[in-house]
DNA sequence: GAAGCGTTATACTAT
DNA sequence: ATAACGCTTC
């Protein structure tokens, strides 16, 4: 297969004179840019196995995988392409002893918030107002990606006084001794350690510079300084590849910033910019909107898209009086649509949050139209399947805290407190089958506790069997806990099946804590013919003919907890405009008058008003740029909450 | 009085 | 899906 670059586009995969960003705004074959540079290089002799690819999702660099070796065959598969957690982490396993990770064990964000839980309990008086579990994880993640000490984040960014902030700093200092104890890594860790390691000790650097000639990174403007660090460490010889648009930087939760990319040439010396203009995707309409919203802001982008393909479709909004209607509406639309002629893969919806997308989801299902739902819950953060892995966690390592605590308490009679007691027990044992002599002789009437660690231990050398042992052990219990267990069982016996492709257990549970499988995405084939059902954050880089952005009221857009911060509000905007980029033909905006939405939060009542300048996104655009439309609830079905659930 | 359990309100984005 | 809270049980 021959790809298709314009000379813009040509001139940047071909560039080499050094370093180089290439900003490349929404549509503009930002992907095709990055695959021509890793042909060019490999043509013109360049060692696929010293090529490196490095994304921020997974989708993309399966994506990029995928490409890759429709366009090059075999010799995609010697380009090293991942995420940087992934990179990171590959990396160090390479070598743990240096990295000292030799037993570690990655938890994913939903362990690192238990773990939390654990370490902010003694703190919690009653009455007293105290961060939760959630929130703290989040500003002590952000503090650490952004790489300031944690005391300068909260001075900054909260009002807490002295006494307060000491007792947090002292939660996360209990926290980190948890991690530490239990040997779990977590995902900021994963980061953080490579970071530092490749600055502070020459000879790793060496080792891991010499293994590249050429980096290449895709979605500059989400990086964060850890990840700039990163990339510090791997440059010189390696040659830098960045690519990249400031407009659509919607990461700064994760401590990403997008000036980041203004500043490429003064922090690296001899780097040079290159643009990329043209946009291939979208009609001129749906760009003129964009473009508007941009426009709008504070922030001086100097972006305008020029549509390649002409004026088409004028994007529109409609007005509903509800969620329901909206969702009904949409799903009547999808099928008209589907019946004259588009291709259900050509439809897309896209949400601020998993969360808003619920009663959409809900008539999805009950039209019995085809779909994926991508974001949001994974199906290894589903209950069901964290207590399947939490036993074979338990029958791994009997400092595994997390896992036993969940494992102690799915049986009757056994709650956090005998659960915490129990392991603080198990803890000082020397291995498991020490632990299993422990339970036996502790005075608990559970002995069929036991059974379960005994039966997956005697397999532990076979995954599957491992898994379906536990899978099979936990079913009677779980049945009776679950509503909709004949689903849920499903699961189980998907999870058996992915154990199939490990060789070891530890494989099998870090792969998936890096990488957690969608359930959606293992059910469904990757070419089925579904709508995409989807967050904008991770519908960056795709596209489709039509989308639907749902909730696009007051209150989503921006997200009413924004409010208040000019930055925030202006990330928001981004997300918007991110949004609005993926169509191809036809935009289709979709507002409720939502409780959220209205006066409620932004009017006086709430008290909370943006200091930011514009309160709602869509409240001043010129009639030319969006046909508006309203639809009464006569018009559709009836649609009752009891769909929902 | 401690421990477990059921009820109710509430929910942003992702490696 | 989970946190916080009040209620019941031993």
């Amino acid at each position: 297969m021959i790809l298709q670059l314009n000379r813009e586009q040509k001139t940047a995969a071909e560039y080499d004179g050094g370093h180089v960003i290439v900003l490349a705004g929404a549509g503009t074959g930002k992907t095709s840019t990055i695959m021509g540079r890793a042909v060019h290089l490999i043509e013109t002799g360049v060692d696929p196995a010293r090529i490196l690819l490095m994304t921020f999702t997974r989708r993309s660099a399966k994506e990029m995988i995928d490409r890759l070796s429709v366009l090059i065959g075999e010799n995609a598969s010697l380009v090293t392409v991942g995420t940087f957690h992934h990179f990171c982490l590959a990396s160090m396993r390479r070598m743990p002893e240096k990295f000292g990770i030799a037993n570690a064990t990655v938890i994913d964000r939903d362990d690192q918030e238990r773990l939390m839980k654990i370490a902010r309990a003694p703190y919690v008086e009653k009455g007293v107002k105290f961060p939760n579990a959630n929130t703290l994880m989040n500003s002590y993640s952000y503090a650490r990606n952004t790489n300031q000490p944690i005391i300068k984040y909260l001075e900054k960014h909260s009002d807490y006084d002295k006494p307060f902030v000491d007792k947090i700093l002292r939660v996360f200092t209990d926290y980190e001794t948890r991690k530490k104890q239990n040997g779990y890594l977590d995902f900021d860790d994963i980061l953080f350690l490579f970071a530092q390691k490749i600055h502070a000790d020459s000879e790793i650097r060496k080792i891991i510079k010499g293994r590249y000639d050429h980096v290449l990174v895709d979605e500059m403007q989400d990086t964060n300084p850890i990840q700039w660090m990163i990339l510090d460490g791997l440059r010189d010889p390696p040659l830098l590849f960045c690519v990249g648009d400031d407009a659509q930087s919607i990461y700064a939760f994760r401590g990403a910033d997008f000036r980041n990319v203004h500043t490429f040439t003064k922090r690296i010396p001899k780097s040079k910019v290159l643009r990329l203009q043209e946009n291939y995707r979208s009609t001129q309409q749906v760009l003129d909107l964009s473009n508007h919203l941009l426009s709008e802001s504070s922030i001086r982008y100097g972006k305008k898209l020029k549509a390649h393909r002409g004026p088409g479709i004028r994007p529109k909004v409609i007005d509903f009086e509800s969620e329901f209607d909206e969702a009904a509406w949409i799903a009547n639309d999808l099928i008209e649509r589907h019946e004259t002629g588009q291709a259900w893969r050509d439809l897309m919806i896209l949400t601020r949050t998993a969360y808003a997308s619920r009663t959409t989801e809900a008539v999805l299902i009950e039209k019995k139209i085809p779909y994926v739902f991508v974001g949001g819950t994974s199906l290894l953060k589903a209950a069901h399947v964290k207590d399947l892995l939490c036993l074979v966690r338990c029958c791994l390592s009997h400092y595994d805290e997390l896992a036993w605590m969940r494992y102690l308490t799915l049986w009757p009679g056994i709650g956090d407190v005998t659960a915490s007691r129990l392991v603080d027990g198990i803890r000082q044992c020397s291995s498991v089958s020490d632990t299993v002599d422990l339970l036996r002789l502790s005075n608990l009437d559970r002995s069929e506790l036991v059974q379960g660690i005994v039966s997956v231990m005697k397999r532990t050398e076979d995954p599957p069997k491992a898994v379906q042992a536990a899978a099979e052990f936990l079913e009677p219990m779980l049945e009776k806990r679950y509503q909709n267990w004949k689903q849920r069982k499903r699961d189980l016996y998907l999870m058996v099946q992915l154990a199939g492709r490990h060789k070891t257990l530890y494989d099998y549970l870090e792969t998936y804590a890096l990488d957690p499988v969608h359930t959606s995405s293992v059910r469904r084939k990757t070419d089925e013919d579904v709508v995409t059902l989807i967050t904008v954050h991770s519908a960056k880089g795709t596209e489709a003919t039509t989308c639907y952005i749902i909730r696009a009221e007051p209150g989503m857009y921006p997200h009413f907890r924004s409010l208040g911060d000019h930055d925030e509000e202006e990330e928001e905007r981004r997300i918007l405009y991110v949004a609005m980029t993926r169509a191809k033909d036809d935009l289709i905006l979709t507002r409720t008058m939502n409780q959220r939405g209205g006066s409620v939060w932004y009017g006086d009542m709430s008290g909370e008003h943006s200091r930011g300048g514009t309160p709602y996104f869509l409240e001043t655009v010129p009639e030319n740029l969006l046909d508006s439309e309203i639809v009464f609830d006569e018009t559709l079905e009836n649609w009752s909450s009891e769909v929902i659930r």
